[in-house]
DNA sequence: AATTAATATCGTAATATTGCGATGTAAAAA
DNA sequence: TTTTTACATCGCAATATTACGATATTAATT
């Protein structure tokens, strides 16, 4: 084992899991905080601002990558990452969506 | 390696990472929406619901429990697990807050 | 008291993730 | 053209996660 069912689950929870777990890792929220607070987004200030070495941010925006919350463009023999505006606040709404569901305390409590 | 290195990050990235993490599983979130769905919230449903050996839940539900987000109570030889109100809504402005960051598009994009 | 029911915990196998050094690649600088 | 710079990718070791069968545990039922 290891390997997570995805078959049981609906798409859509998938989808939502994934994301989430992208998210859930320290450097990765670090990472995307630095870009954000920077005026300029280039990969190789990470290297010094957060403590990991180059192959593992490279790592981790690949990931960040992934799921389209991160762009990077080429600047001559530097990447320029930014945000994806878009998918940022796509992200936005399908985390709202699903904490904005009713929670009420059930009778059983 | 394979352990994260916890000590690089602040606090705050380090907790918000954790709990997206706990939410970055689809068993964990299709068992949040079954207990939001239900009108009562007995662990055995879930067993039936989703696909997974009772093993397997009780151990995602420990996952959701230590992050608070959802509370055990027992009822006669059953458990009753609920939405944790207070926590959800906490989580929810958490999130809110990372996400109402300005990302505003850089120069060098 | 013995049995059943509902869950929790333990141990373990399979797989995934994290992190890094080494190496590849492509553009700029010398 | 060689060297340097800024990454990306590969391969691996260490650790974490996922899933489950087997086995507690604890309360109701018989």
């Amino acid at each position: 084992m290891g390997i997570t069912k995805t078959d049981m689950y609906t798409d859509e929870q998938n989808k939502l899991a994934s994301l989430l777990k992208v998210l859930g890792h320290p450097a990765r929220i670090a990472i995307l905080q630095h870009i954000i607070n920077q005026k300029t987004c280039i990969c190789n200030d990470l290297v010094d601002e957060l403590g990991l070495a180059q192959a593992t941010i490279s790592q981790h925006l690949k990931e960040l990558k992934s799921i389209g919350i991160i762009q990077g463009s080429i600047d001559g023999k530097s990447v320029c990452y930014c945000i994806e505006e878009k998918v940022w606040k796509q992200f936005q709404e399908q985390f709202n969506e699903f904490f904005n569901q009713n929670v009420e305390v059930k009778k059983c409590c």
